[in-house]
DNA sequence: TGACTAACGAACCAGTTCGTACATAACTTG
DNA sequence: CAAGTTATGTACGAACTGGTTCGTTAGTCA
């Protein structure tokens, strides 16, 4: 996510904007992240700037702003990982396994980004529904998922009634879970699940469930 | 999650420790709740209470120690809801798709709960760790799943290696993630999770999934 | 019944927080 | 290189916010 290359220029004013809109965008992420919303102080993330906060107000116009363009840059990373998505090759059942890893494996690789959506379904995804350049992406990988569960249901091999949104909810929902509530769950149940050494556990009984429940015998429903 | 009942009492000052006690309470819940630890305003739940901030101070000792109490109710009325928990005459497949139902039903009855855990995970879960009552209690229901597991598991029908712990994170990640995520989910896929229309769909789908999952023909592994 | 205490209310305070007014320096272009 | 534009830094303020101070009243018990 950290996207600013130290130009190791010596100090004094430098005018440079991208790096410095970049540098703000890549500090409220984190600042952002850790504290939410309203726990994200403008001054903080200034501080943590090259910058200072009048830069902040200068490009984004506010809190509120910076926060949308906040999502809006760490959506297009994961619409990006989606693009370059490539299962269509392998037959459906290896394929979806494919999906649900590179799913598990985002989640795992990108817990600022959990957070953030988190914050945002805090306060109703407000950002995101004002936001046009999210209304316009969709998910690039939804099409994929429907031309292979269709293959699949086609073959024979898969039973269950489901579309893509349907399979994204239930791949998503495992992966968001382990990743978003790995503290309360800890505290209470006194497992780690977002371990080392569980990794590939959980990685597994992902695909394992997934794969289960498209391809269950359902002969006696 | 409401408990405070009117008295229909005429103005005046009243003395009722524990209505006072218990209105703060519900309204923190629902401020909290509403607007996230930070966005939530001590002024605001003292002004939709019938007293003062000054009681909040005095009955509570201060803002977190507030959203501590909060938690500590909302998370005794699951354990509570566990503890009625009657499954264990039921065959291990009908035991565990009850538990799997009564999970979602109780997700989708509180999802004021809900957003106080995604809260709380914004914050690390630091009030849940540091609460003592919190620390005691477990989950009564993992000893009754765990076996429900161990039946099924000895008669052959689950195949699945996981332990109580792994399938209330299983069951509990969809129900989350339905409720929690709703928002941005909706935002982005143009599919409302919780639509009362979709309501069995999902439900069902929790059930198949959870024991396709468990008694997966595993023959070929 | 009168003294004592738990419960309560109004006003206030000190520190913080988002946002802005003003000044100025660095590039760009004619 | 002069004039204009874009980018940047400093200083400040109005409003808010968590927490507190001080005083009062309702219940209760010797």
């Amino acid at each position: 996510m950290t996207s600013v290359e130290e130009p190791a220029r010596p100090n004094g004013r430098i005018r440079d904007a991208a790096r410095t809109k970049a540098e703000i965008l890549d500090v409220a992420t984190t600042e952002f992240a850790r504290a939410g919303y309203d726990g994200a102080r403008v001054d903080e993330i200034a501080a943590r700037t090259r910058t200072t906060k009048r830069m902040i107000y200068y490009y984004f116009g506010g809190k509120e702003q910076l926060f949308t363009a906040v999502l809006e840059r760490a959506y297009s990373v994961i619409r990006q990982a989606e693009q370059e998505l490539d299962v269509e090759h392998l037959d459906p059942v290896a394929a979806i396994r494919r999906l649900a890893e590179v799913t598990f494996d985002h989640h795992e690789a990108h817990p600022d980004f959990i957070r953030l959506v988190s914050i945002e379904n805090i306060h109703d995804a407000a950002h995101i529904t004002a936001s046009e350049e999210l209304g316009r992406i969709g998910s690039p990988a939804l099409e994929v998922t429907g031309r292979i569960l269709r293959a699949g249901r086609e073959s024979g091999l898969f039973t269950a009634d489901v579309d893509a949104v349907d399979l994204h909810a239930l791949i998503s929902s495992f992966c968001f879970f382990r990743v978003a509530n790995r503290h309360t769950f800890g505290a209470l149940f006194g497992r780690d699940l977002t371990a080392a050494e569980q990794r590939e556990h959980y990685r597994t009984m992902l695909g394992d469930m997934v794969i289960a429940y498209l391809t269950a015998d359902r002969s006696a429903d």
